[in-house]
DNA sequence: TGAACAAATGTCGAATCTGACATATCGTGA
DNA sequence: TCACGATATGTCAGATTCGACATTTGTTCA
């Protein structure tokens, strides 16, 4: 992994590693962090496919704007429950999230 | 949603729909637990298919024997963070994980 | 410019999830 | 039957994530 998009990473606040590794994350770790990343972006496109703000989805998935933009940027500290809970709200199907997560 | 599957899950401890809600889940709750429930038979799958037993893979992923069976049990006090970093830990690749809920 | 709306960021107490541990139950070979 | 290894269940204090709210930072348009 590049050292500048680790940099990007870190920026958001995510865990990179152990103090001290300087040689990238493990591939799960990794993996863990694309996969999350995936479902954040299908968030903000969704949402902007159908035109609502921020603040309407959070009406709609009983949650509030702060917590939507978090989801969106892909803020570390949102759970993949929240993400598949929303996904699945604004009417994205099993197998729309299933092929996005194959292909993260 | 026929009464007996209910049965089954609220004696797992599933909260299905809100108290007096007795005509089913939503579309949205039922996909989610689905989900939740296809990623614990691959948990424990790929387990077995390995031949560890439960504390061999808590050891592995740094939780403890009854997280693990758990996971493997479908209880619904388990995060989808822990199962996909389970399966991430086992082996499992995105690809094959998004196959599983696709299908779910 | 500056109002007006959307999105991002920071914080907080409450709710949820965690690993750990104790204990119970199951399966199976002696 | 009994012992023993594996799995299931219950509980708890600590950690994490939650919705909510306040505030800041764009962006757009008159």
């Amino acid at each position: 992994m590049p050292g500048s998009k680790r940099n990007q990473l870190e920026e958001k606040g995510w865990n990179v590693g152990d103090a001290g590794d300087f040689l990238g994350l493990s591939k799960e770790e990794e993996a863990l962090i694309e996969l999350k990343l995936a479902l954040s972006r299908e968030v903000a496109a969704t949402r902007k496919a159908s035109g609502m703000t921020q603040a309407e989805v959070a009406s709609q998935i009983g949650s509030s704007q702060s917590r939507v933009a978090k989801m969106e940027g892909g803020d570390p500290a949102v759970s993949f429950d929240l993400l598949l809970k929303t996904l699945l709200k604004l009417g994205v199907d099993k197998k729309a999230i299933g092929k996005k997560i194959a292909a993260a």
